[in-house]
DNA sequence: TCTGGGGTCCTATAGCCT
DNA sequence: TCTGAGGCTATAGGACCC
């Protein structure tokens, strides 16, 4: 049988400041945007002291700062937590080298070969990278990635979770639709509206419902998903399918010159960052995002790959004359897409 | 009054070709 | 020549993830 494992480290990124500053432990830490709550951003993660304030990741920081006026807001220091995510990383490649990264704070393991019981398997990984850190993690084990995922999130902090095939009934079925991968805040609506709760109850739908209602491919995902099953397989490797940069204006503005400039500085990045993957892209996108969050796309394919500055900065303009700007704008991106070699 | 930034994947539509 | 049916690609938007 499949055993997959799910770590998930806690709090990581208000873990990580409480490590290297230890005076803050036990503090309310908010990690977020620049660090200055008066700005604009929102909270990336919140140690477990600021959550009980009600503070969590996505909060805006200027709500969170009313919540808690006393917590430590911190910047993002994306340096210092990739650098002990790749200790972590290399440390669970140690124990299988089946292991696909999920963002900077988690992993999948595929455990299956190991002649071990899974039990002992996540002792050792919590002592190792609690050896190599000094944080902690919380595990989940299942037949498959969506189960441990969920295992995972079931005990926290420094949890461990099994999930059995037979526990699915007793143990996933009287979980929120929300605890699903896959489900978000819209598609929780639009269930609640057809009287479904948990994923035991979505589990009693039957599949020509969910198509009808959520698509052909969607519905299956549910369908297949409420009854614990996912045969997807782990992603080892994979390659850059886009890279971009956006920014939000601290004000909102109808300056052009300030639009432009701010066009022209995000194309080189895009270009430094594609530059130094060693890509080239062939589709351009423009994003504009107006004061009333009211989004705008608007992309350009030129006739062959390219990384040069000139080519993507002309045609991210380009695609700025095809918007309209009658309203203050509040955020500009450039995306390069169709990426090569 | 608020609602970041970096991504992935899916869907709908339109144009073009066979 | 007309009429579709599909397939493919580009485009725009949206949901979701960390």
């Amino acid at each position: 049988m499949r055993l997959i494992l799910h770590m998930d480290m806690d709090a990581f990124f208000a873990a990580v400041e409480e490590k290297r500053c230890p005076g803050l432990k036990g503090k309310p830490i908010v990690i977020g945007g620049s660090g200055d709550p008066t700005q604009r951003g929102v909270v990336s993660t919140a140690s477990y002291e600021a959550r009980k304030y009600g503070i969590h990741s996505a909060l805006p920081l200027r709500t969170a700062y009313k919540l808690c006026p006393e917590a430590v807001f911190l910047p993002v220091d994306y340096g210092e937590y990739s650098r002990i995510s790749q200790i972590i990383k290399d440390t669970l490649k140690t124990i299988s080298p089946v292991m696909e990264d999920v963002g900077i704070d988690e992993a999948f393991l595929d455990i299956s070969e190991i002649d071990k019981p899974s039990e002992e398997i996540a002792q050792e990984i919590k002592k190792r990278i609690t050896e190599e850190t000094g944080l902690t993690c919380s595990i989940g084990i299942a037949s498959n990635k969506l189960l441990a995922k969920i295992a995972s999130d079931m005990l926290k902090p420094d949890g461990l979770t099994i999930i059995m095939e037979e526990d699915i009934e007793s143990r996933i079925w009287p979980l929120p639709v929300r605890k699903l991968w896959g489900v978000g805040p819209k598609t929780e609506g639009s269930l609640k509206k057809i009287g479904i709760n948990t994923i035991g109850e979505l589990a009693s739908m039957p599949l020509d419902r969910l198509i009808e209602n959520f698509g052909e491919s969607y519905g299956n995902y549910l369908f297949e998903a409420s009854k614990g099953r996912d045969e997807s397989p782990l992603v080892t490797h994979w390659e850059p399918k886009s890279v971009s940069r956006e920014t939000t204006f601290q004000t909102d503005t109808n300056n052009w010159q300030t639009i432009a400039k701010t066009i022209a500085e995000l194309a080189k990045e895009v270009v430094d960052d594609i530059r130094q993957k060693g890509y080239k892209g062939r589709t351009v996108t423009l994003k504009v995002r107006f004061s009333d969050f009211v989004t705008h796309t608007r992309s350009k394919t030129l006739a062959g790959p390219t990384d040069s500055i000139d080519d993507i900065r002309k045609a991210a303009f380009d695609c700025l004359k095809r918007i309209e700007l009658k309203k203050k704008v509040r955020l500009i991106g450039v995306r390069m897409t169709q990426l090569e070699n």
